[in-house]
DNA sequence: ATCGGTACCTGCACGC
DNA sequence: TGCGTGCAGGTACCGA
């Protein structure tokens, strides 16, 4: 069977669901949509499902951690796979099936045990996707330092500010502030243009390996037909605490930043 | 704008 | 073995 969607979505996984699914699910129409959720879908079961029914789906793209459908008739399905969401293609619902929907060849189901994830259906993405900052694969360095230079506080917290940009959560963000060697703490204000620069790439590149290997550990998002796991990017710093620092053999350290956890080399990544 | 806290959920690791 | 506790972290919201 497929799924322990274990690891938390974030921009690479939600782009492997999103490669992954695209080719199942463009020009389907849905036939039928389920819900059990009251949490997971935004608004009314029954009307939603209505207004479902008989859409075929145009494009399906991501929007940080937001997967959009472009319907027929000119809407867009939103879904956020929140912390243990992910898509299951020809799937058996099982107990934590909070969505289903019935094309004329195949079905998704949307799988989420604990239901942080949300579905909503809109004349185009949701207001809460729209107000968010750049997308981290596609802003510019400029743009990026631009944006950095306007804000204040610690660097840990703003990078996983989706208004700031869109798409890293804490496993990405520990990466990439080790490859930058900054320290989670550092004063954003004090970074200087070296180190922005540094803080810019190392995010590319954290992000790019990951997109490529297929997301942060299981690719199997959308694997109910089988296909076997993918292999693992090795996290440099992310649940490693105690473990030696590849650069350097120090061992990681784990703080709690902002209620959570975080971790960086002691010796590599100085305030 | 930033900061710190809470809440939402449930599965799982851990300790006794 | 069994049970209680705490932790995991994406997002929204609150007051300061």
């Amino acid at each position: 069977m497929p799924c322990d969607h274990l690891n938390v979505p974030e921009l690479p996984e939600v782009e492997t669901v999103v490669r992954t699914v695209t080719p199942r699910l463009l020009g389907r129409e849905i036939r039928q949509a389920r819900f059990y959720s009251r949490l997971v879908l935004r608004g009314d079961a029954a009307k939603t499902a209505a207004r479902l029914r008989g859409r075929c789906i145009e494009s399906v793209r991501r929007h940080g951690k937001f997967i959009l459908m472009d319907l027929s008739g000119g809407l867009t399905l939103a879904i956020h796979l929140g912390m243990t969401g992910g898509l299951l293609w020809n799937a058996e619902p099982g107990p934590h099936a909070r969505a289903v929907f019935d094309l004329d060849a195949g079905r998704l189901v949307y799988d989420d045990p604990r239901q942080f994830g949300r579905i909503e259906l809109g004349a185009s993405l949701p207001e809460r996707a729209a107000r968010l900052g750049p997308d981290a694969l596609e802003v510019g360095a400029e743009e990026f330092a631009a944006r950095l230079a306007m804000r204040r506080g610690r660097i840990k917290p703003l990078l996983l500010n989706q208004a700031f940009l869109r798409g890293l959560g804490n496993i990405y963000a520990d990466e990439s502030l080790f490859g930058a060697r900054i320290h989670p703490l550092a004063s954003v204000a004090r970074l200087g243009p070296a180190r922005v620069r540094r803080l810019y790439a190392a995010i590319q590149e954290v992000l790019r390996a990951a997109v490529e290997a297929g997301g942060s550990s299981i690719s199997d998002y959308v694997d109910a037909d089988g296909r076997a796991g993918s292999f693992q990017v090795q996290h440099q710093v992310y649940g490693r605490e105690g473990a030696p620092c590849a650069r350097c053999g120090t061992p990681i350290r784990r703080i709690v930043v902002g209620q959570r956890g975080t971790h960086y080399c002691p010796k590599c990544q100085r305030a």
